[in-house]
DNA sequence: GTGATATTCAACCATTTGGTTGACGTTTCG
DNA sequence: CGAAACGTCAACCAAATGGTTGAATATCAC
């Protein structure tokens, strides 16, 4: 058994969690600042700042300080993966995962 | 801030796990009871059992009881809303999508 | 320099997760 | 009937998750 990819189980856990996925929405019209990210959540900015730090240990968001500001920018790369893995699924039935995933570790490796 | 879809949440969850997902994998052959289910894994019959709980709560999976043996589907459908969600991000961009229908002519080839 | 702003860090807490083992109910088979 | 096979349940455990506060660290603005 393959269990290969680890980049799949960071980045389906970073997006199990609506907080995050919320997150991801907001970038995706602009990148923001950590503390812009937070302000429409109720909870505090350190929680946000976790968020932050799982996103972007996946890949999903990169993180670049300038200043006292640090910009939070979506990465829609890094749910390639996911996605291509996903589609895979649901249309095509007796692919062979295993040999799906190993490609999808050499097409996304770099 | 939405913060719904509640199926998302378990969906994704339950994908973020490489036994699961090679769970899923199994069930694209074939429908598959419990202990045939776990028999390729160096885990325990019950850790099984509690995935493939985790797989049904979250829709991906459905197991219908017959006899003395428990048999486990595949429900492709469930992946759907995710997957629907994450076109929202334009994740297809950067794909090598030659080499992946090169792939899929290998893998679906016979 | 002082003070406000931006962000993280550290410690803590409750809950969930992923695994174990052993006992338990069903169903099948000899 | 009695034993084996199928699967779950219950209790337990360690580690991870998601949140909180308060202090600490930079940086900017006056």
């Amino acid at each position: 058994m393959a269990l290969m990819t680890p980049q799949l189980d960071t980045v389906f856990a970073a997006l199990a969690d609506p907080t995050r996925r919320a997150i991801l929405a907001m970038l995706l019209e602009d990148d923001m600042a950590v503390t812009d990210v937070a302000e429409p959540f109720e909870m505090s900015l350190a929680a946000i700042s976790k968020h932050l730090g799982v996103l972007t240990a996946s890949g999903l968001v990169s993180q670049e300080k300038r200043g006292r500001v640090k910009w939070c920018k979506l990465e829609p790369d890094a749910l390639r993966e996911a996605s291509v893995w996903m589609q895979g699924f649901g249309q095509m039935g007796g692919l062979d995962l295993d040999a799906f995933e190993r490609f999808l570790d050499k097409e996304l490796g770099d």
